[in-house]
DNA sequence: ATGAAAGCGCTAACAG
DNA sequence: CTGTTAGCGCTTTCAT
């Protein structure tokens, strides 16, 4: 353990003068040595392990305008944080790779539009050097908000684009639900079914909307009624599930916009007296552990990286800080992330 | 919306110019305005306004010495055992709270001891005023990692205090766990009971030790076989209730340290033919919401105010370090806070 | 390859 | 009450 005084921390004057050397050169071996010649490293090198000399961070911000922080801005309604397996994965995928990068993680909690102007300010006043945030709802302002304060800023999620016209794009990082939803309902067409339905997920999320597209991708002409909305809860899927029930009782397969009212329309299906897979398939998404083999059967799934794409999201916005450190203004808007997905098949389709 | 330049945003010094005042005034107005004519003040506000000034966050800190961040510390194992409401509403209390001292969050994830090392660095790295974190298990490292990186800190829940000689104490909140303990049997006992089981957490945690210690309270002379040891899983609740049914099979009540091992306890009543409350009553700890009414019978409980102890964890380490900064040395160890908690009577005992 | 010196933007004595 | 003047600790030209 280096000694340390009580009040103040050895500065860099302290250390160069230890190793006899001048501010400048003692910068510069901290700073990774690039330029110096061995034996004036080593010597700065022992003198920091000495002294127990620690950069003051606000100093080197204040002259390379970078803090090594970025933020994540998490709005309440939408998750239930901590609890929300799929938003853990996602934190602890940033929060990994951004030790990567020696950044720090600010949490920024909103708790709704009365909160946009303190975040607004916050991000405004370079607190931080960028932003990471959520896909949110149809008519969310934060992304506004976020655009308003001029930082750079990464999605998780393909957000919903406002205006749409000649508005920057957010670049982010999103699963090829798409993709995915095609695999689901191609496996349960290999399985032989022809009348296969779909719990969508509520049309504000782009998820949701992504999934309904690849299931009509494979299948061109399905039956409107074959269709079931859902919200993404288990509830909405029984409910859902009942419905399709009552009026295509001859359906043979489901693809459910996630595992979630997957686990409900299960739950129908067996009190209805059918069978899952022989009478009717059922495929969800997400491949939620909780959820999935907590089930009987096991659930057929697609699969996401959900801790991938939170690290992708950190790399991006790395990438794009960098532009911006380079040649002043952007590169042109740097290119979004598609992760793929991948089926899993279990036991009910 | 204030202009803005892209590159830099406008200074200290470019305010006080537009407003025809010392850069020294300007500050002084920016920081509260005390001591300054209110012709001034409202021109400097102005200034302000309509240059869209925002304080450089990093110069500020370089003088002043404070960082206007504190770091939460979250360790993951314990995180995930807490993924329920628990922890998610303390963090959300330290928010609020945080937002109200105009302070940030800075979230430092520990995956593992591999992590102290990065942890020590950064918090004696000066980048954060205080730290806030919870309590652990008895063999946990943390506690002492935090204490030599030197930085004021509080404590969620009783920490294991280490050495226990003259090591500094560090202040915390935490629940009266002994005191709802001794409530919750005490209503056993008003209902006659006169058979009282307990079915504790483990024992390398504070709280589940304070609530045997609060059972032990009111029943002086417990038989040692009402006593059955769970890790506050469903599952350990079901197993301690059958051990239970085995050796005293009179038993005709039980406090369970925590909801979900409650709930487990029921579940194991109901398959022995036993009716709760009638044969066997039975009282929980936590009053954890999606446990407690998803039950039958609805679950009689213990509540602690969880929000409320997040956000006086950051009261406390806000006394704290008003403490450092008044008179360089500490005023002595600030007192922890013990929150009340209060017996929520349904249906189950 | 190294050092000297000029700030980064702000606050806090200290004068006036 | 207001302005002047030093720095806070660090990086970064610019000379040498």
């Amino acid at each position: 353990m280096p000694e340390q005084t009580a009040g103040s921390r050895p500065t860099l004057e302290a250390v160069a003068a230890r190793a006899g050397v001048s501010r400048a050169t003692a910068s510069r071996v901290v700073n990774g040595g690039a330029g110096v010649r061995p034996p004036l490293v080593d010597k700065v090198r022992r003198a920091v392990e000495e002294l127990g000399y620690v950069p003051n961070h606000a100093a080197r911000t204040l002259v390379t305008r970078r803090n090594g922080a970025i933020a994540v801005i998490i709005a309440e309604p939408e998750f239930r944080v901590f609890s929300d397996p799929f938003f853990e994965q996602q934190v602890r995928g940033i929060s990994r790779e951004l030790i990567a990068y020696d950044a720090q993680l600010v949490l920024l909690w909103v708790e709704g539009p009365g909160d946009h102007g303190r975040i607004a300010r916050y991000l405004g006043g370079g607190h931080v050097d960028g932003a990471l945030a959520f896909s949110l709802h149809h008519d969310d302002e934060l992304p506004s908000v976020i655009r308003r304060a001029r930082v750079p800023a990464v999605f998780g999620g393909r957000p919903f684009l406002p205006g749409g016209d000649g508005e920057p794009r957010v670049p982010y990082v999103d699963a090829d639900n798409r993709g995915g939803a095609r695999e689901a309902v191609r496996r349960l067409v290999s399985l032989g079914r022809t009348r296969i339905a779909h719990i969508a997920g509520p049309r504000d999320q782009t998820s949701a909307l992504d999934r309904i597209a690849g299931y009509h991708d494979v299948l061109l002409d399905a039956d409107p009624e074959l269709i079931r909305q859902g919200d993404f809860t288990a509830e909405s899927g029984a409910r859902a599930m009942a419905e399709l029930l009552e009026h295509r009782p001859d359906v043979d397969a489901v693809f459910a916009g996630n595992d979630l009212m997957a686990s409900g329309a299960l739950r129908v299906l067996r009190e209805s007296g059918r069978r899952v897979p022989q009478d009717v398939a059922l495929v969800g998404f997400d491949d939620m552990r909780t959820v999935v083999e907590a089930v009987d059967p096991p659930l057929t799934t697609v699969r996401q990286d959900i801790e991938g794409m939170g690290r992708l999201m950190v790399r991006l916005l790395m990438r794009v800080l960098d532009d911006h450190g380079a040649n002043g203004s952007r590169t042109g808007s740097p290119a979004s992330v598609i992760t793929p997905t991948t089926l899993v098949v279990r036991a009910s389709a």
